[in-house]
This record gives structure tokens, sequence and C-alpha cells, in this order.
DNA sequence: GCCCCGCTCCTACCGAGGTAGTAGCATCGA
DNA sequence: TCGATGCTACTACCTCGGTAGGAGCGGGGC
């Protein structure tokens, strides 16, 4: 499995990017003004710096960069949770759901889709063997 | 709820804490030295840095600084779970194990807990309104 | 009594994340 | 044609995590 590791900052951006496709810079920082108002260089110093570690690549629209992601979202997301859930908690992946489900808000709709997930899991798991 | 984040190294030496309860630098330079080989001082300074940010606290105990833990581990796990999970699934519990289950090895046993977490969770639910 | 050993404390340093200013270059409107 | 505007590229700077060296101190062995 691919190991990535985003920042906080860069996560955001990454994020914003994901949802996009593409934005430019402005695009970028209007999407994470909400949050965070940073200014215009500061978005892009950051975009520079992803792409300089590959995270992302832009095309030149006009006058403007156009950038887009290289990761995939889904990588992204399952590399950072596994990670951090193994050095938590030896990727015991009950614990993780224990602490999860006190420490978070969590709907009737998310309790039954989890039971689904759970129930496929078995079924796959009996598949394998 | 209290929010804690802890970086790569001191989560590792809060872990050592946790485990044996209290520790010199030494020992918890011993306990690393599987997964890193780090020079004595630098353990020590991470604990003087945890120490610092009220994480630690120690006792001297004759020549040698006894350290331990001012974080309970419950908490720092919790928190630390929850803000990823609310960074990267808006806090869905659902999608934050859709990606686990996929990323890391489950064991029946797991999933059976699991299944027994989330039935209690759907009866404290029901309890609660 | 003196020296070595082990330990802490202070200090320095590097790299990465994050933040932003400034220079410079196009383009558009007058 | 020329100035205002808007964008990028370059550079600088701060903070924090991580890493470690060296000074200094106290105890134990000789």
């Amino acid at each position: 499995m691919v190991k990535v590791q985003l920042a906080e900052l860069q996560l955001a951006i990454m994020q914003v990017l994901w949802e996009k496709d593409e934005a430019t810079v402005a695009e970028v920082r209007e999407a994470l003004k909400p949050d965070r108002s940073l200014a215009h260089t500061t978005v892009g110093t950051m975009l520079a710096k992803l792409e300089a570690s590959g995270h992302v690549a832009h095309r030149t629209e006009g006058r403007v960069n156009v950038y887009r992601s290289l990761l995939e979202q889904e990588q992204v997301s399952r590399s950072m949770i596994t990670d951090l859930a193994e050095r938590l908690f030896h990727g015991n992946v009950a614990d993780v759901m224990c602490h999860l489900l006190d420490g978070c808000e969590v709907t009737p709709e998310e309790l039954s889709r989890l039971t689904q997930l759970i129930q496929d899991k078995e079924r796959e798991l009996k598949h394998d063997r």
C-alpha cells in the first residue's frame, strides 16, 4: 500500500482539488476562506511545494495556473487512517471504532451502514478461506 | 473534549510511559530501540520538551529523572482519531470503518466485537431519546 | 583524594510546514 | 502608449519536531 502523509493545510488544499477536480490558486483560496483566510501568495506557495513533492501538477491556462491532484483521495484517506490506527491501536479496528463511537456523533443510519459493512466483511472472510 | 495532538516521536514516547507507568530516559530509549535507535540525549530532550508543554512530569530519584505521563492514553487516542476522522471523513464513522476494513487485517474476533459495539451503541441511542 | 562514568541540562542545528512580502510579467482599458 | 491590475515566482522568515554534542555534576572504585 502506498503511504502518504499530508499535513494540516496540505490536506485541506488537496481536499479542495479533489472536490473541484481542478482549481486555480484563487479558487483554492476561496474554498479555504471559511476556515482560514490566507494570503493569495500563501496558497500559491503551498501549491508549489505540493507540486515539488509530486502531489499535484499544474497546467497553464492563459496567465493562470490550474492545479490538479496527482493523488487519489481514497488512497490518502486509507493511508492516513490506517497509519494512525496502527500507531494508536496496533491496527485493532474494533478499538478504533470503540473510541470513535464515543468521541463522535453517530446517527442511526451510520450504525446500520456499519452493520452492513461488517456483514459484508464477514462474508468476504468466509469466502477467502 | 480535550484536544491533544502528538507528533510521531512524542506519541511513541508517551506510549512507553503509559505502558511502564513511569520510566527514566534510559528506559524510554531502550523501549524505543527496536524501532529507532536514538541518542540518549535525544530522548532526554524530547522528554524535556514534552514536560515544557505539560504532557509529562518528572520526579528526581537519586541522580536520575523518572518521568510519568500527565495525559490519559484514552483521551489522546480518542482525540487524535476523532480529529483525523473529522478531517478526512467529516466525522462519518461508517466511512472510516470502510477504509479501515480494507486497509487493515481484520480477524473474525474483531468483527464480532464490532458487531457487539454497534449493538450497544444502538441500544444506547434508543435509550437516549 | 582523585578520576572515570553516567546522567541531566543547555545549546545548536536541520528540515518541513506554514505564512507572506516583493519583484516581475502579462494584459486590458484609457 | 502607458499605467493599473492581477497573477506567478522567488525569497525570507518563524515555529516546531527531531537530533545530538558538550558542559557540568555527583557517586563509586581505586
